[in-house]
RNA sequence: GCCCAGGUAGCUCAGUUGGUAGAGCAGGGGAUUGAAAAUCCCCGUGUCGGUGGUUCGAUUCCGCCCCUGGGCA
């Protein structure tokens, strides 16, 4: 685990031949297909040698969500354990680590039809009355969601639409966790100070941009059928290259947003990491080195084994 | 050289009929159950360009100086 431009799978790859393991992504973008360089996917060439696991399974019109991540994961994880190797899941999308670990409740999937009958209510009204309905109907989960989150007021209502049952009289039935089947060792890696890491997500999109980013949003924007409302669209980077492409942002403007979206992104994932349990750190300096990793298990062997290599 | 408009938070700016100032963005912290690279919540002391003057009190009014635009020579 760990924020965005850490240096992930550079460790990744490394910790693979050392430990003889199998990638499973756990990359929300990284599904998308077409969606390569903004997403830092690794590249063809090294995806040959380094296969991995839920890269490449969605087409960007078509979003993926946490619960089919599970599935997928636990899938892909039985696959590797029976083969007699390790299974090593690598990425920054923490709510898919989350519910591999903590499970979920067994909620109805995402309705488009009930979805768009609740955002109509909304541009009519306002969310706040969004919030009103919902606190009729479940004012416990009414109480729980500011009436300013958009997105799970939408999900709260939609829940119980559906089943005409409270989002919260799912998570009291909610069952433990789906058994995996290997235990879960967990590592993050990340530069050491916050400067750093700014430094290297400015200097990654830059890249980026030298790579080809553009061209590769061009693409998609030309299909028609893709749009701003979609996850795949939606994610740093590709939203303001959208904004741009359509001529609603400059591309100076474009740059310092897309790397702002980016940088704020790099920092709810270091928030979710600073309460996770049984975490090894794995600091990066200046130079790209890593430093001694925290904790003492096989993980750490392998780790020094590692230790002169540049992320 | 003269005239005009500005110089206020990291950035863009508002404001104080004189009682030492506040928005957006950035940044920081947090939440996170089928969109999660998403969505949302909380956090604002800064020689108010410098220096003199008027005043009980100046960021605010006045003089001079400096800097940045624009105009005229």
């Amino acid at each position: 685990m760990g924020p965005t431009a850490a240096g992930k799978t550079a460790l990744a790859l490394d910790l693979a031949d050392a430990l003889g393991a199998d990638i499973i992504s756990v990359d929300s973008a990284q599904v998308y297909r077409g969606m390569d360089i903004g997403t830092a996917k690794p590249t063809a060439e090294v995806l040959a040698l380094h296969p991995h696991r839920l890269i490449d399974i969605r087409d960007p019109a078509q979003p993926y969500s946490a619960a089919e991540f599970r599935d997928d994961a636990i899938e892909a994880m039985r696959e590797s354990v029976a083969a007699g190797r390790t299974p090593l899941l690598v990425g920054g999308s923490m709510l898919y680590f989350r519910v591999l670990l903590n499970g979920m409740a067994d909620l109805p999937p995402a309705d488009p039809t009930v979805r768009a009958a609740i955002e109509a209510q909304a541009s009519l009204d306002g969310w706040a009355s969004v919030h009103r309905r919902l606190a009729e109907v479940d004012p416990e989960a009414a109480a729980r969601i500011h009436p300013t989150d958009p997105q799970r007021l939408q999900r709260a209502l939609e829940v119980h639409i559906l089943t005409g049952r409270t989002l919260s009289s799912f998570y009291q039935e909610q069952q433990a966790p789906a058994p995996l089947p290997c235990r879960l060792r967990w590592l993050a890696i990340a530069p050491t100070d916050r400067a750093e890491l700014h430094r290297r997500i400015a200097l990654r999109f830059h890249t980026m941009l030298q790579e080809g980013f553009l061209e590769e949003v061009r693409a998609l924007h030309r299909r028609g059928d893709l749009h701003p409302a979609l996850p795949s669209i939606r994610s740093a980077g590709y939203r303001q290259a959208w904004e741009h492409l359509e001529g609603r942002m400059g591309y100076a403007d474009m740059v310092e947003r897309a790397i702002m979206a980016t940088r704020q992104l790099a920092k709810r994932q270091i928030t979710w990491l600073r309460s996770w349990k049984e975490l090894q750190w794995v600091g990066v300096d200046q130079d790209g080195r890593m430093g001694p990793p925290s904790g003492t298990d096989i993980l750490q062997e392998a780790l020094k084994r590692l230790a002169s290599a540049r992320i």
